[in-house]
DNA sequence: ATAGGTGCAAATGTTTTGCTGTCAA
DNA sequence: TTGACAGCAAAACATTTGCACCTAT
């Protein structure tokens, strides 16, 4: 664990081993429910607290759609965005589509793949002079 | 518009007019307060029932951060996702990472880029069956 | 001993929804 | 005329936080 203050705490422990497994990138939730079979006693503000912990920490990661607000585009053909870290604007990226990139994960994963979203993330031309 | 049902309401229209006449991917409370400015009485909540139909008939684009939860990996390293949109399962991909792509972003946009994120959507092979 | 962690419940912030009245087609 | 839509306020939802107590180091 990379931040040297962090405490091993039982509760921290089975969130981590109950994260690593399973494959099926779970909810906070599921975890809390999971969990509550060994703990039962644990609170799901300790399950959110320990997942931030441990993806700041980079032990874990997190891929959030429900932090943060929806944003809309009045261009509904697919194409890709940055998003500055320092002052969350959003741009967009002047990138041809990769349209091959469904075909090879439908081959790979025998799934019928609709669409892709690509997103980059950092810090913008602007914010950098400061 | 897609749908022949949908009328076109002044307020609908006006949201669609603010939409159109930036590129800052607004969220929808800024286009709630932009659209006060002309029609101070609408309602947050037909702006989000606005955003929501004009999304769904192909006219506008939602980038959702906002609806649904937060998913959680064990494996930190960047790595892409396919989305079942059936039973909303999540699966790894196995793919070698476009390291290069962030290099290029950063060329076009002169930005500091710091990663990436690439998800797959669609529909998996076992909900293909039914 | 003490800084960091826990459980609990209340608060937060975005988005959705029930209801009643209104208006575009 | 009428079914889709508006405004309003309350509800829903995941997530965060304040507080008093607890515990790993």
């Amino acid at each position: 664990m990379k931040n040297s203050t962090m405490r091993m705490t039982e509760q921290r422990a089975l969130i981590l081993k109950i994260l690593r497994s399973t494959k099926s990138h779970p909810t906070a939730d599921w975890i809390y429910q999971e969990a509550r079979k060994s703990l039962p006693n644990i609170s799901l503000g300790t399950v959110y607290r320990n997942l931030r912990l441990l993806s700041a920490s980079g032990e874990i990661m997190e891929l959030d759609y429900g932090s943060g607000y929806s944003r809309f585009d009045s261009n509904p053909e697919n194409h890709y965005h940055f998003l500055c870290q320092e002052c969350g604007r959003m741009f967009d990226i002047d990138l041809k589509l990769f349209a091959d990139l469904n075909d090879l994960v439908e081959k790979t994963l025998g799934a019928q793949v609709k669409e892709h979203r690509l997103e980059f993330y950092g810090i913008c031309r602007e914010c950098q002079k400061h």
